[in-house]
DNA sequence: TGGTGTGAAACTTTTCACAGCT
DNA sequence: AGCTGTGAAAAGTTTCACACCA
């Protein structure tokens, strides 16, 4: 396994499987199988194993896996033995929600600033945070080698801040504004659209409804 | 096209679509392309084209679509012609700011309920709505009719509540708590992990930094 | 002329099934 | 005896390319 290309489909469930390690290794369990990780992941053993064998032949047949060996592999592969510093744009209720959320700085996005364009906001505390002005960013990711920009602010800012954050050095931003971002080939972007979320669940809903009514035979 | 089966990668893209097309319509385009809306939704006009080909017919040739009619074909599609009332479990910050997101309501799904298992918030107000014990969540679901369920608690309450949504009725659950919650087979999940988006985009992060550094021949 | 609708090709992801090792 | 690792098949998704038609 010396070719370093791991398929989208697996990069993104790696995180599930190091979660589910972390709190097996938390119970002090030595050793699991790709079964057991498969149930605590909410996947199939197949797809465990599968995504695990681009990392490398890490477990051992008729045994499974050293669970203190495999989350070690899984954090290096996805880049977790470095920190990434975080800044977040945008203090409405979402970006202080992510602002104080303790899941980010527990695995190691430390979110070291929140940045809005409202003067009213800015210099206020959310938590050991002050926020600052947009015109910061630029000072601010130089300062404390921000990788990651979160987008929080309301659709209409959110091209004009990316671009922002890109002008500032940032290379991956993950964006919760309900709105489509360009940027450059070289910026990973990431979005999460909440609304679009629960249009998805509402289609699937109605399909039930539907389905229900033709097998009553309406 | 009187099949009724929508691939899943299209549902998840009709939303973005239909935000596309009440933008345009809101600044009075009356009819728009493939290409157009391939622009405002971040995707290419073959996948435009495609995904709504699984809708019908729609467009006219060397002409496009037309908007207002394209919207009420993706809305009822989709079941936006009905509304969703929504519950959201856990009054932590997340769910504070889920219960004030405009975006969900603007959508038609109207937040009806914000329940929480912490005897100390239980009956204080977030915006319209006042905390409600999680012991009242079956009548509430059956008053308000309620058929999504928001799950914003700590992971380790996430399967708890699970299990009371599906028993109080709920047959759609959008999960932001980082656990995998299991559900019967007739309930649809959907999940929102924020540290794992993170995570995800850390690890392209990274292979950018080793590609640079095997470019300038490390 | 210009843009849709769609088969067919290319690619990605999932699942199967079993050889091989402990 | 049991569980991994993985080719190969199957399923799903994207892209191509062009016939067709307003």
């Amino acid at each position: 396994m010396t070719d370093r290309a791991i398929p989208e489909a697996t990069v993104a469930r790696l995180p599930v499987y190091l979660r589910a390690l972390v709190e097996m290794a938390e119970a002090s369990v030595g050793t699991t199988s790709s079964g057991e990780l498969a149930l605590a992941a909410g996947v199939n053993s197949a797809k465990v194993r599968k995504d695990l064998s681009y990392l490398g032949s890490y477990g051992t047949r008729g045994v499974g896996y050293d669970v203190a060996y495999l989350i070690h592999q899984v954090r290096r592969e996805l880049g977790l033995t470095q920190h990434w510093p975080v800044l977040i744009a945008g203090a409405g209720n979402l970006g202080h929600a992510l602002a104080n959320y303790k899941g980010f700085s527990e695995r190691g996005f430390g979110i070291v600033a929140l940045v809005d364009n409202d003067p009213a906001k800015v210099g206020t505390r959310v938590g050991r945070l002050r926020i600052e002005p947009v015109e910061a960013m630029e000072r601010i990711v130089r300062r404390e080698e921000v990788a990651i920009g979160v987008i929080c602010t309301p659709a209409g800012s959110a091209q004009s801040v990316a671009e922002r954050m890109v002008a500032a050095g940032i290379r991956s931003i993950l964006n919760f504004a309900p709105a489509v971002i360009v940027v450059p080939e070289h910026v990973s972007v990431r979005k999460v659209d909440l609304a679009i979320e629960l249009q998805i669940l509402g289609y699937y809903e109605q399909r039930k409804a539907v389905l229900a009514d033709l097998a009553v035979g309406h």
